[in-house]
DNA sequence: CCAAAAGTGTTATATATACACCCATGA
DNA sequence: TCATGGGTGTATATATAACACTTTTGG
């Protein structure tokens, strides 16, 4: 405290949006709260940084905690820092937006928090400003899964396409030619053809792909255009 | 303190990445610090959020503070959190992304400020994590200007193709066609030819141009694709 | 053999690229 | 009249969108 005297302290929260995908819906991990304040009503995973802690230390804490899991997709996402947004306490909350693979979480974990997976369609009213940071991170999902390959993070290990497909149906809400969809996947060159098929079909079996690690980090950053034309004009 | 009494509680920083463009280079705003800490060295210019102002208040009031400039384009980038990132104390830094048009800015509050234009190559060393923002704020400047409308921001009110141009390529240090690049701004519909005529110029005259702000407003969040293709590789 | 889902091919259209010529201006 | 920079047109390649048929599978 020597340099900034007079400057305030604040509650710096962190925030996690996590999203899953069951093959059909969208779904979010919610918290309903088993503690105080606002006890008995939904929200994000959150928590408060640690003295010492990085951020995305804390991100990675609280998502850790939850799920079970290390090493998922994480991104900053925004700071929400309305003055009013706590009425408790003066809080910034660093929202941090996750993609995980739905199967693997750790459903104990999850439980013992008392939170559950819910689609976005389903989603209960949430505390202080939860639901702003849902519809940002909403609008994030869109935007950025048509341009980067960030659909696979919501998938297992192995995937099909028609899987990926539905996904991205999902994503936006609106139906894709399959044909032109796989196309189009499969000339980015992300994809490698495990040699399996898909054993849960009741029809003709899907092939089994997964992601080219290595082309995926390389290329992570260049545009893509997964999404057909018509729908770039959402954000 | 009611409800939290365990959290700790810390500065919250602003920092401001301020870009314009005098015709020719991208220039940061920074200050050379006539205080402590770090009394001397260069920084970007910050502030505190004080204790009931909201995060993008406080922007807003830094931003305007240096330049005199309200209504300028603003958006939050990046929270930077790195438990050390700050040796006096711990501090997390919200950084805000600005392009002001660089004519307009008050040089009087610039100078009392103890700041200066300074081009992206020229940039002298930055105290603490304020590199690492200037970078992430080239890179997102990179990122956004190839698919959003963003680039007008940094001219004037009314201004010509080959400007719009000649900062594309600073923005990207290549070289692009002209008629590609006129052809691919016309048809964005976004320009509205002013019927004069740029008198600066030592050769024949440029057509003055200005933004159709309507369509500027509701088209804003589509993608376009303002860059050759091959540029778009590059995050 | 039938229904349901997977896989593949073709064609028309739109867009991007590469490139060359003419025009206006002031020195 | 010449050098500099502004404005426009076109042919080719590439990407997209729309669309139909065949294959595999389990019941």
């Amino acid at each position: 405290m020597t340099n900034y005297p007079q400057a305030t302290r604040i509650l710096v929260a962190i925030d996690c949006i996590i999203f899953g995908f069951d093959g059909k819906d969208i779904k979010l991990l919610l918290v309903k709260r088993n503690f105080e304040p606002e006890k008995g009503k939904w929200s994000l995973m959150g928590g408060f940084v640690n003295k010492d802690e990085d951020l995305s230390d804390g991100a990675a804490r609280i998502l850790y905690n939850l799920t079970g899991l290390k090493n998922i997709y994480v991104e900053q996402l925004e700071t929400f820092g309305k003055a009013s947004r706590d009425p408790a306490e003066r809080t910034v909350s660093v929202v941090f937006f996750a993609l995980i693979k739905i199967d693997d979480h750790d459903s104990e974990a999850v439980r013992s928090h008392n939170a559950s997976w819910i689609t976005l369609e389903a989603r209960p009213q949430l505390i202080f400003d939860h639901e702003q940071m849902v519809v940002r991170a909403c609008e994030h999902l869109r935007y950025k899964a048509a341009l980067h390959p960030i659909g696979f993070e919501l998938l297992p290990e192995r995937f099909t396409i028609p899987q990926l497909q539905k996904l991205y149906e999902a994503i936006y809400s609106i139906p894709i030619d399959r044909r032109n969809f796989s196309r189009k996947l499969l000339s980015t060159g992300l994809l490698i053809d495990t040699g399996h098929k898909n054993t849960n079909s009741a029809t003709k079996k899907a092939t089994l792909y997964r992601l080219d690690e290595d082309k995926y980090k390389a290329k992570f950053h260049s545009f893509w255009n997964f999404m057909p034309d018509s729908m770039r004009s959402n954000e």
